[in-house]
DNA sequence: CAAATGTATGAGCATGTGTTCATATATTTG
DNA sequence: CAAATATATGAACACATGCTCATACATTTG
């Protein structure tokens, strides 16, 4: 296996980039905000598991709906959240409004906080 | 380079990875709620800027409390949530209290989330 | 031990949040 | 067009959250 093959392979690389990459982030205020918003529409039970049933495929409301197992209005009150967020696009489809995640960013964001919470400590 | 050094390098390999490995965590409730736990510790402005600062650095609350900001008392409260969610330890030294981020996990988080917010489509 | 410094904590308050309920808005079908 | 189905939205409410204020606790120093 070639390194440039191996680079696709490992696609993390190009995720996280290198402290001096994003340390400068750090004294930016405006993406700190916007890093919050992002980790605060993962913070929530209901919002986390649209997500994470969105990372197998695109799901209409009602889909969601049973998947969740909460009401109608609440799944679509957090998905006007999270399509405000940028974290999910919606189209039409008939009668029904199909939800998909909106970047592989949010995907990974999933895949490290599960792996992570997977290993936590205590 | 060899395979080793290379794996060593990307150190995300083993952070992420691959979906077959973390997708059946989207099962587990209790991963999914430990999931969101960690999420919500890093989805405020003021804990955010704290973990940020500590990724730099160990540091005591007087100085986390200038480089922030905000109160001693909030910053202590915002450390207690931290310290109970297990992102951050705690050791005292003399008068002092030094803050220090509990794990790799914690940075590595930090990272991605500035990462992918400073790529952030809107 | 008293004073000074550094940190922690509980109460209270203003604001934010996630849900439900009722209802409105699409879209298809008879 | 009327009825049925799917989704969206606003109001209201219970609850959580992050801060301040006052005060307690801890540690060093004189």
């Amino acid at each position: 296996m070639g390194d440039a093959a191996r680079e696709k392979e490992l696609h993390l690389v190009e995720e996280e980039g290198s402290p001096e990459e994003w340390a400068s982030y750090l004294e930016d205020d405006d993406v700190i905000y916007a890093t919050t918003q992002i980790f605060d529409a993962l913070a929530d039970y209901t919002r986390f598991r649209i997500l994470g049933a969105l990372t197998t495929s695109e799901r209409s409301v009602g889909e969601l709906q049973r998947l969740c197992g909460v009401s109608q209005s609440a799944i679509s009150h957090q998905l006007r959240l999270l399509r405000d967020r940028g974290l999910v696009t919606m189209r039409r489809e008939g009668q029904r409004s199909i939800y998909t995640l909106a970047d592989e960013h949010v995907a990974t964001l999933i895949a490290v906080g599960l792996e992570h919470a997977g290993h936590w400590p205590e």
